[in-house]
RNA sequence: GCUCUGGUGGUGUAGUCCGGCCAAUCAUAUCACCCUCUCACGGUGAUGACCGGGGUUCGAAUCCCCGCCGGAGCACCA
């Protein structure tokens, strides 16, 4: 198994569908795999130097190591070689018409007349062409199909061209002939005993083109699954690397990592486990049809990986504080509802808490403290009644967060829908970046970073 | 225009090749109830689908035909 990844720019959450559907079967099947890049356009798809190391990450991320990694630009020399070879055979030739002329003559099903000429002047041209003796458009070589094939998409494509643009990698910098993906990765699939190929369904007519060069060669061609597209709800940024690049460079994003961007580093500073998006992916199958992915199948799916782990704590958003009269000093909510074990956080009350301007009960009604007991809305304070439970469980009192009104710590909670400024318990401050805990009845949020007064968590998800 | 390819609940998926065990699987979602000092976790239950129309057959999600709708390719991109 392979993959095939072009390295222009790090990943969004389609690209995760490849390594995580592949990974999986190659554990599954006890298979090989191999990372290769595929960056044989230095100009319309220019390779980001930074990408290869972001995408071996992003995989890594994801759950799975290639056993192999390889890149394409290394490889010039024996594309070069085999391409000398299919001339040899007759199995392609040296074209110098238009783009525009050749695509008139091919669909009308007419060759051109270079289709003709011989092998020999081929060779010479096409060494021209390696040579960097020809400028761009000069000529290009095709591989000899059938020009009348019913299909026009398969006749005679396009092999190798000439681009005066330096690949930004140092080691293939002096190259200017490049293959295009069809005879590169057909070149590739074989030369390193690739078996089986899953990938989108817009290379559905490579596996046919490429097949007219596994015929020159006398090979045999790999198995392959085609997959459709997969659409993700949730997110107002569309999901295309140039796409989000350009909203980054405009500042309508912070970042790769922003909240709000579809991209596995966002995700991944969400707090989200590369494992739960693997889950996700592979459940999606192989079907050719496009697929709508939720992204509450990845949260699910990070829920299970999270809640045992995840240490509770408080955290109010928009807030009102009130004086509290009469109540015990602190409050001891457990760390973890499930792991009584785990003990009590203890948060001092100080004579006046905070709690959302949402859960202020009316006047004269009451609400339950989590971890400190019931209070009543008398006119402007709490008045504390006590810590019998069943007035929340047979009179049906609320029970809300709160925190400590001179002693919480400010936090920043940033989500895709926009950032919260608010106050989080005492303690949360002890918290190292990475880990994530659940604010309850907010929601789980992986600590960012802890600045000097204040505490920065992303949101992971409900 | 030419050529591929596909259509199962809100979403994804199993079943389609080799017609019956499919009054259609599983997950997620939504709702309700139980548990609970979280709207988390756990438990119970409910909701909800074979694109349409013909045909073959004792019997069709499955085979055939005709429609309808979608996706892809026809690049000197990957």
């Amino acid at each position: 198994m392979r993959l095939a990844p072009n390295p222009n720019g790090p990943w969004h959450l389609g690209n995760a569908r490849m390594p995580a559907v592949i990974g999986t079967y190659k554990h599954r099947y006890d298979g090989w795999m191999l990372c290769r890049f595929d960056d044989t356009d230095p100009e319309t798809k220019r390779p980001d130097p930074e990408a290869y190391d972001a995408i071996l990450d992003a995989i890594s991320y994801l759950g799975f190591e290639p056993d192999e990694v390889i890149r394409a630009s290394d490889r010039l020399p024996t594309y070069y070689e085999h391409a000398r070879e299919l001339i040899d055979l007759g199995g392609a030739y040296t074209c110098s018409c238009s783009a525009e002329r050749f695509s008139e003559l091919k669909n009308a099903g007419k060759a051109c007349p270079h289709r003709e000429k011989s092998a020999s002047e081929s060779r010479a041209e096409f060494d021209a062409m390696v040579a960097g003796e020809t400028d761009p458009g000069e000529f290009v070589l095709r591989v000899r199909t059938d020009i009348t094939h019913p299909n026009p998409a398969l006749r005679d494509w396009v092999a190798f061209r000439v681009i005066d643009t330096p690949h930004p990698r140092e080691a293939a910098s002096e190259y200017r002939c490049w293959p295009l993906l069809d005879f590169q990765s057909a070149i590739d699939d074989h030369l390193t005993s690739i078996t089986h190929i899953i990938r989108g369904i817009d290379l559905q007519d490579s596996a046919k083109r490429q097949g007219f060069l596994y015929d020159y060669f006398d090979w045999e061609y790999p198995e392959v699954i085609h997959w459709g597209k997969i659409r993700i709800e949730a997110y107002d940024v569309p999901m295309s690397t140039s796409s989000i690049k350009g909203l980054i460079e405009a500042g309508d994003l912070d970042g790769w990592d922003d909240p709000r961007a579809p991209t596995l580093a966002s995700l991944r500073r969400r707090g989200i486990r590369g494992g739960a998006i693997t889950e996700a992916m592979v459940a999606l199958g192989t079907s050719t049809n496009d697929a709508d992915l939720s992204i509450s199948a990845i949260y699910a799916a990070n829920r299970e990986r999270i809640d045992e782990a995840a240490d509770r704590a408080f955290l109010v958003r928009d807030s009102i504080a009130k004086t509290v009269i009469g109540s015990p000093e602190t409050g001891e909510p457990p760390v973890h509802p499930n792991h009584t074990e785990w003990g009590v956080r203890e948060i001092p009350v100080g004579g006046a808490v905070r709690i959302e301007r949402e859960d202020l009960p009316p006047n004269g009604e009451r609400v339950w403290l989590k971890g400190l007991g019931c209070v009543r809305h008398t006119r402007d304070a709490f008045e504390f009644v006590g810590t019998d439970i069943d007035v929340v469980r047979e009179e049906e009192v609320p029970v809300v967060q709160w925190v400590p009104a001179d002693d919480a710590r400010e936090l920043l909670l940033r989500t895709p829908e926009g950032d919260h400024e608010g106050w989080a318990e005492p303690g949360i401050e002890d918290y190292p970046p990475d880990e994530v805990v659940q604010f309850e009845r907010v929601g789980f949020a992986r600590i960012d970073r802890q600045d000097e007064d204040r505490t920065v968590a992303y949101f992971t998800h409900s």
